[in-house]
DNA sequence: TTGAAAGCGCTAACAC
DNA sequence: GTGTTAGCGCTTTCAA
């Protein structure tokens, strides 16, 4: 089947290739007969509409370009799925980007993605650094900003307050009386880190203390799992918190293979979890981050801000749902 | 920044919008100092080549259609990370599709790949029927499936031939004596599971026995958690093979409700795992499917397909390494 | 070595 | 209601 343009769908209905444009856009000033000539020329030829020269054309491309940290589909999963459903829905498509190490890399990726045209980003980066995000922005494409809080002209953010909800967590374990609480490092999302960081100490000063566990690990389960093992040998925390479910289970493997029962001897939540969560034992405390939801509404503000349409807020908070489960009490 | 074209920068740079090309293109027929004078122009203005242009200009776009199931990235998320290491190398962008349930979708995501005028698609889908496949081949656009093992004029694929697999684990297990085995059926993978029921039954055969052993349970893992649950209260089998890790936990996990231990009382064994296994206890016996190779390949070989070099084979075998852990003995 | 001009496939005034 | 035509931003002969 060779290439068939418009102009070809134009001679086989004997009539102009701007006919065949107003048909193919729907427009209403067609006539009927016309119209059904047009669309049988089309079905016969095969016709599909040049979306290059539609974009070129209309200085538009109506594809979003997606951008997440490289290997942990675990966790972006949900989100790609919640972006992609409301994407279909205003007929986007997505160009998927994955940031891996390194800081020069980030600035070949914003090449691309101004250079691809797309109609505006998304992002989900925990370690996305401002001046780029600003050099983005320069080229005045909208931009959604996933986890990370921060906004402006044409950016806009959809997070989930994680400061405030291990706030909450740990003040109620104050109150307690189990003060021993400890935060596991994790390399890949030092925002979120940061945000958990700051919710402990909140919640620590406001009744005198101070927060001074911060476990730092390598990020690799593996050799996490080794070192946590080693630290678990002459110690133990009345709660520990991690970022990842993958972090959560390290530690409870390593707690177990120091006889330290989780969650008799020890309390372990995490603030994502995957899937996997349903399968292991003991299944994870964690709060309920709705990954899905973030996806989508940061694709469905995306199409606001291209429709300019009108909304209220460039900050979006969702909502977490704390789930209590077997590694607490 | 307003939007800034070849046309600005040749006139800035006092030349025709010729020589800004030759520039961008890095043809070396520009003499020297007006290349430097069209780069520095292009660095004042902060010029970005138009890639829709350029699309349409060269009739290729250098990006590639990526299609997977949906909600699976805990298993296709290697795949996507070796497409996309692949990909980067070879400076194309990547759009992303995924499939959900139902056949007349498929058709749009056709239609909508076909639009937007990619150079290639890759594919990896367990369930794409032949007949979608035929219809994206008539738009002469290279496609390279993972998985499924088929080729033809412009269609290429690489796999693991998870049957010889699954055949000759069976022999093995049937020569020390055990022959009540059993396969959990996977919903998402109607293709793989084939594969599986193919190696055991052929293994079966030539011993002169037959395979009938396929449990079928609904694949989210709750009702198949459930579903195990009940099962193993008066049944047990030697060895359990299934397709996902999350299933094998399934199991285990169900049968650990009955009491029955594993390996000691019953075995299991998965076909692809995850990041997930590592944390598991017990932790899975496993083929080891190189899941980033296949991505990586698939990625490699359309990039030969594009550039029209040859190559040996339209079907690439990678090979598996079967990984006894502590769910066998 | 550089420039002029046609063309890639489509949209959107503007005529008729 | 339909056709003509001028772009959209770039590449690529063909001349100069």
């Amino acid at each position: 089947m060779k290439r068939v343009t418009i102009y070809d769908v134009a001679n086989e209905a004997k009539v102009s290739l701007a006919t065949v444009s107003r048909v193919i856009n729907g427009l209403e000033i067609v006539r009927e007969d016309t119209r059904i000539r047009v669309e049988n020329a089309i079905e016969k030829l095969g016709y599909k509409p040049n979306a290059i020269a539609q974009g070129l054309a209309l200085q538009k491309t109506t594809s979003i370009a997606l951008v997440v940290p490289e290997a942990s589909f675990n966790y972006t999963g949900q989100i790609i799925n919640g972006l992609l459903d409301v994407a279909k829905i205003y007929k986007y498509n997505i160009m998927l980007h994955t940031t891996t190490e390194g800081i020069t890399e980030i600035n070949e990726i914003i090449e691309n993605i101004i250079k691809s045209r797309v109609d505006g980003v998304v992002i989900y980066n925990d370690k996305l650094l401002y001046e780029e995000l600003v050099e983005l922005t320069k080229y005045q494409v909208p931009i959604v900003l996933i986890g990370n809080r921060m906004s402006n002209e044409n950016l806009a953010c959809v997070y989930v307050d994680i400061e405030k909800a291990i706030y909450e967590l740990t003040k109620e374990y104050i109150e307690k009386g189990k003060q021993d609480i400890a935060i596991i490092q994790d390399r890949k999302n030092p925002y979120a880190i940061d945000q958990l960081i700051k919710g402990v100490t909140r919640a620590f000063n406001e009744v005198g203390a101070e927060f001074d566990q911060y476990v730092e690990i390598p990020s690799h389960y593996r050799s996490s799992y080794e070192f946590l093992t080693n630290y678990f040998k002459g110690k133990k925390h009345d709660l520990i918190i991690a970022h990842r479910d993958s972090q959560a289970l390290a530690a409870i493997n390593a707690a177990n293979e120091n006889n330290i029962k989780v969650p008799d001897d020890m309390e372990v939540v995490c603030v994502i979890d995957t899937k996997y969560n349903a399968m292991v034992r003991p299944r994870l405390s964690s709060f309920s981050i709705p990954s899905y939801d973030l996806g989508a509404v940061a694709m469905r503000i995306i199409t606001k801000m291209l429709h300019q349409e009108d909304f209220e807020d460039k900050e979006i908070e969702l909502s977490y749902l704390y789930s209590p489960r077997q590694s607490t009490k």
